[in-house]
RNA sequence: GUGGGUGUAGCUCAGCUGGUUAGAGCACCAGGUUGUGGCCCUGGUGGCCGAGGGUUCAAAUCCCUUCACCCACCCCA
């Protein structure tokens, strides 16, 4: 991980991490239990491209967000086009849905996508610059249900993931309009005099750069002078609080747990009415597993026409640094132990036959000696091992060891006399 | 992007206020068992002490720069 090995003067970037093939196995695990969850839930795969159009995130994920101000990887490519690595994966989801003429094909979509996504932040625990994400995108249906059903997903998800307790937060934060006449007039009341006075020096910056910030301080007198701030259910619409009612409605009769948390804002522009957050213990700051919500106005920002949508995206690296998700250890079947060089060529045809019965089976090739072999096979975690000397060879009877118990005998060496059983069992 | 910490063998780490051949455990290789693993014993390979520069008679040790990792802020998966 440190990088520290054999200095090749060439080094991974920062924030980026090579997967061994010890670690690779929990990934694929995981993987595997995505795609049959998300299958469970009747949602199909979709695959887009990892670099698109840089237009697509300013547009769709917004330019008032941090990840487009100041955290994509954006480059020009050799037709001088501005292109950018995807920070996010839903922009490209949509982009596909309208590409693709999907809206007109079916009225609701349910997509899934797994893959690496690129956000040039600072590292640290919980956060790298090229990171993995499966989200979950429903297209169409603006119903209340549509929002249950996605935290239901996610839920399960983490459940099926082995993610101890993660705890959801929920909150509705109605639409652009809303948002903006509540940052104002939170905005209002943090900076009137008296309020401004009692504020921490972070408070007072944030009452120019984010005022929601404010109801996180640990500083007294600000959780003080937030306390009697404008919320922002002050600011929502009738349909808005229907709206909310209705998911809690659909949560409860799930039995899915979730706290309200009013100050829960999604760091992406397109949000609307329901936001959600699974937050996971023991992963120090960077603790949200899974975050999502409802973006009803992106299909049209991005030249579709009003579709209403759901969907979350969650955070693969932090879900296996909790996860407690058993991993079976590799064993091999046969290993074939070669003395002399007779027996050194002969075993590519005996491993061909082993495999051919299905057996995993492998071999040496640096033509060591027999105890080097041994230990090899033991590496391995062999179930047997079948030597062959020039002794074996002669009587054509192989040695066929049994790792587990200590024993040994011989056998035909004519492949077609073996069964699966005498080298497994 | 800002702040703090760390960087010595493949891995985990010792190495006191600068002093001569840089150590341990594990791993790896070999021998003990001239054709047999896991335990044990013995021996061995392996490090321009992250990189570059500076101070000094002398630097792994002090200073600067840089790179990477870790933690926090910001924000998010």
């Amino acid at each position: 991980m440190t990088g520290s090995g054999q200095d090749s003067g060439l080094q991974r970037l920062a924030g980026m991490a090579d997967l061994l093939p010890l670690e690779s196995k929990r990934w694929v695990a995981a993987e595997a239990i995505v795609r049959a969850t998300m299958r469970q839930y009747g949602f199909g795969e979709i695959r887009c491209p990892i670099m698109e159009p840089t237009e697509l995130f300013e547009r769709g994920t917004g330019t008032a967000t941090d990840i487009v101000q100041k955290e994509m990887y954006t480059f020009t490519d050799r037709g001088d086009r501005s292109v950018t690595l995807r920070p996010e994966g839903t922009p490209s989801v949509v982009r596909a849905f309208l590409e693709e003429s999907l809206g007109a094909k079916r009225p609701s979509w349910k997509l899934f996508y797994i893959g690496p996504m690129f956000r040039a932040e600072r590292p640290q625990q919980g956060r790298l610059r090229q990171f993995h994400q499966f989200g979950a995108e429903l297209i169409g249906p603006a119903a209340p249900e549509a929002d249950v059903e996605l935290i239901a997903l996610g839920d399960a998800m983490l459940r099926n993931l082995d993610v101890p307790v993660p705890r959801l937060v929920i909150n509705s934060i109605g639409d652009k309009q809303a948002r903006a006449d509540h940052d104002a007039a939170l905005r209002d009341y943090l900076t009137a005099p008296a309020a401004f006075a009692r504020l921490c020096a972070d408070c007072r910056r944030r009452t120019q750069t984010n005022p929601l910030r404010v109801f996180d301080c640990k500083n007294e007198q600000c959780q003080e002078v937030i306390a009697a701030a404008p919320m922002i259910d002050r600011f929502l619409t009738d349909e808005d609080r229907h709206h909310f009612d209705a998911v809690r409605a659909g949560l409860d009769r799930l039995r899915i747990g979730y706290e309200i948390d009013s100050r829960l804002v999604r760091g992406l522009d397109y949000y609307t009415r329901t936001t959600f957050e699974f937050k996971a213990a023991g992963l120090g700051a960077q603790d949200a597993v899974c975050g999502g919500g409802r973006y009803d106005g992106l299909v049209e920002v991005l030249g579709g026409p009003p579709t209403p949508a759901v969907g979350f995206a969650a955070g693969f690296e932090r879900i296996l640094a909790v996860s407690k998700l058993p991993v079976d250890e590799d064993r091999l079947d046969v290993f074939v132990c070669a003395l002399g060089d007779a027996a050194f060529e002969l075993t590519s045809q005996i491993l061909a036959a082993l495999r051919q019965l299905g057996l995993s089976a492998d071999r040496d090739f640096l033509r060591r000696g027999l105890k080097a072999q041994m230990k090899e096979a033991d590496r391995l975690r062999a179930r047997s091992v079948l030597i062959i000397g020039d002794d074996e060879i002669a009587k054509r009877r192989f040695t066929l060891r049994r790792m587990d118990k200590a024993e040994q005998r011989e056998i035909d060496a004519e492949p077609s006399q073996w069964t699966v059983d005498e080298f497994r069992k």
